[in-house]
DNA sequence: CGATCGTTTGACGGTGCTCAATCACCGTGG
DNA sequence: CCACGGTGATTGAGCACCGTCAAACGATCG
């Protein structure tokens, strides 16, 4: 298990240092606003708010530590400020069985509000940064401001239709179309971060992504050259240029029991085969 | 699409009436109390509210019936007080994806506060009732009843745990395994609402028992047809006795990656072949 | 520069998807 | 009352896809 552990602490990020260096989860230099925070979560600037700079944890975590353990007592709910996290529950034999990619203005731990303790590990897979809020101060918070309290309750919403959305991701039935799937998911919400929508850096390694798609990680290999040699994109490792989104979409379409024309194998529709 | 709806209903529930009598949701005849949904909801008695019976607006839903469009306007929340319902997603090809078969307690709607629209759709697959909570008055019902607050927060966080045991359903590599998984889950939650954990009557076709755990329906047909045949149960139609829940609940254990012996195949652990 | 891990590609075998037929159940209409 | 159509469930045959095993290459770190 120790094992495992400093694996995947490996394979998250490291640079620059040895990694039990950068393996941490500190306090940031300077302590984030609530404000920002209503912002993350998608809320309606509120200027009280915004006007008295209420402050409010904020945590560095570096690149491959452990944000939450599974198992370990609810003590605060997180927001995603920047970077990614990998969700993930561990199974009895080892296997890790990645549940979700979390990144700007997700919730992380709220699963353990209700249950008392963590029902999934995470991990960072970047630098990054959260907000963080004692579970003990939850109510009180509430209490004293509510456009938080409403904003969080958006957010739940939000991250419960999230949960949907994984879903269809893992059901698609041939492997291409379930990676498919997971780089326009990707791709849409670096747009909504205000990123380009085209070009990916994968945080993740191929092994994650397998776990995320319920397939082999082979297959994932596989079918990223498919979807390359079918000119959808160009791949470098794990930076993914994304050459015709619109033609992925129409991969995505493919679904369970609608056999059609198995996703018109062998046809790229703009610039054929655009490797070098 | 009109052929499929249709369809739908009729697999619910079909008894004594026509099926267009059947598809109905309405008040009930008596409404509900807030004491009664908080139970529901797994918060402790509330004395306060227990004494005054609050009261709160509780719906009839005929098996068959659609609670929820997919795409309507995000107009009420709901909890369901008892039936069981089925929550999915149709694709344009008009594939039904199933997400999850809700029961006592749980809640539904909540997706559409942060969306503005219903993302699944919700039918009942029998005859059920549902507490009703229109989102217009959601902010006063909070602030009036910190109670209900609470619980509805627990709930949320409860829900989202599930989100996670859901996708662990559908992450098994083997068809039998995934099945396993989802029966053992339907017994934990009978067990949680009182009923015996051995005898299930699945309320649900085998096709949507398919699409949730992402196979054929033909594959889970013969995947009862296999647990069968290894003792863990026995099966006729839609009722399922579980023979031997702790072997079912090994059988659950195997996971991607972990080989193994691949659960013993043809090893009855008590009663060889128990069938007639 | 060597070690380790991640990625890619190949070969092979097995699982599950597709197509198809059969049976059982139910409600309808003769 | 029974024949009929419709739907769901089960089982079989055939084959494609993907999981497993294996090897080679590349990147990163010590």
């Amino acid at each position: 298990m120790a094992a495992t552990a400093s694996g995947s602490a490996h394979e998250g990020a490291k640079r620059e240092m040895p990694w039990f260096q950068r393996c941490a989860v500190m306090p940031a230099a300077s302590p984030g606003r609530l404000s920002d925070l209503l912002r993350l979560l998608g809320a309606a600037p509120d200027e009280a708010l915004v006007g008295s700079g209420v402050a409010l944890a904020l945590w560095q975590v570096r690149g491959g530590a452990t944000l939450l353990h599974e198992g370990a007592r609810a003590e605060c709910l997180h927001v995603v400020r920047c970077g990614t996290f990998k969700c993930f529950k561990t199974s009895e034999d080892g296997y890790e069985q990645v549940l979700d990619f979390a990144g700007p203005g997700e919730l992380l731990g709220f699963e353990a509000l209700g249950l008392g303790h963590q029902p999934v590990s995470v991990v960072a897979l970047e630098d990054s940064s959260v907000h963080a809020l004692p579970v003990r101060e939850l109510q009180a918070w509430r209490q004293r401001y509510p456009a938080f309290d409403q904003a969080l309750l958006l957010a739940l919403s939000r991250q419960m239709a999230r949960a949907g959305e994984m879903f269809e991701m893992m059901a698609a039935v041939a492997a291409e179309v379930r990676l498919a799937r997971f780089l326009v998911w990707l791709s849409s919400r670096m747009a909504g971060c205000g990123q380009s929508p085209r070009r990916l850096r994968l945080r993740m390694s191929r092994r994650d992504i397998a776990s995320l798609l319920g397939v082999a990680h082979e297959t994932v290999s596989r079918s990223f050259t498919m979807l390359a040699e079918w000119g959808y994109l160009r791949v470098d490792n794990r930076e993914v240029e994304l050459l015709d989104l619109a033609g992925l979409k129409a991969c995505t379409r493919s679904t369970r029991g609608g056999g059609e024309d198995t996703v018109r194998r062998f046809a790229p529709p703009g610039p054929s085969c655009a490797v070098s």
